[in-house]
DNA sequence: TAATATCCTACTAACCCTATAGGGTATTAG
DNA sequence: CTAATACCCTATAGGGTTAGTAGGATATTA
């Protein structure tokens, strides 16, 4: 399942790849157009901040704005900072892996294989598809 | 994620699958060889069985053997019995649709669009999967 | 009748997700 | 200089799910 955080998360990046200019958005302007709950906006808002995709400027007129291009914002970049993962199980993550502890032998389980595909073909559409490719 | 549940079900099917025999195999021999605890896997093989998957049989010489023959049972069918729909928000899903609260225009949604190509890459893995191909 | 093995429900501890609270800090306008 | 605006940051609470356990009931076989 999606968190809440991530779909959120990327219907305000949609939002701000929306605008034709790149001046800062506020907070309350997105959480408005999408309902969606400002404080909860706020730390989402701020973790794509941290993660380099969002920047922001305080104050009258604030608000964040994309960093780069909408074009050059891969879906890849978006998932791993907000969902974490895109493989559904540890030991088929290109990012984040991890040996399971049951499971000698990796080439020979059943489940390793078998998800190695669903990674390949989630990360074939991801790494597709980029911000613009979501604003039409 | 994939949950320890589905991880363990698909273990423990295909290690039913490599059978030569559709004889009963018991609980304990499938959690010796998987490295599943007994008690868990009594209640994962519970649900594939209340699902039709598996057939039962109890007293000496009983236990969980498979109702088709391997190479007829699609991963979708498993996956939706053990972890729940395959896709990952409800209002792309075939068998467990849910229209969201937000999101007056699923077309324009920009989540809403981008989940379906995931789902639709994810079904073609899983239905193009039998139980027999993960025995190899 | 004793041994084997599934059936079934309930429970709990741990963890994560969603959302909120509350104050701190920087910027701008007047 | 001051007030208003708006982001920054951490903590926390409540609810839900997951992983795993407990303990007994029921059916089958030898």
């Amino acid at each position: 399942m999606l968190s809440k955080k991530t779909k959120y998360g990327i219907k305000a990046l949609t939002f701000l790849a929306r605008q034709n200019s790149r001046k800062p958005v506020s907070i309350a302007t997105i959480s408005k157009s999408e309902t969606i709950s400002v404080k909860f906006l706020e730390t989402i808002l701020l973790t794509l901040k941290k993660n380099g995709i969002l920047g922001s400027k305080k104050g009258m007129g604030g608000g964040y704005y994309l960093l780069k291009e909408p074009k050059d914002v891969p879906m890849t970049t978006v998932m791993r900072v907000l969902e974490g993962p895109i493989a559904m199980v540890p030991c088929v993550s290109l990012n984040y892996y991890e040996k399971c502890n049951d499971c000698p032998d990796e080439d020979k389980c059943a489940v390793h294989r078998l998800m190695i595909q669903i990674r390949d073909n989630s990360l074939k559409v991801f790494r597709n598809t980029t911000l613009e490719d979501l604003t039409n």
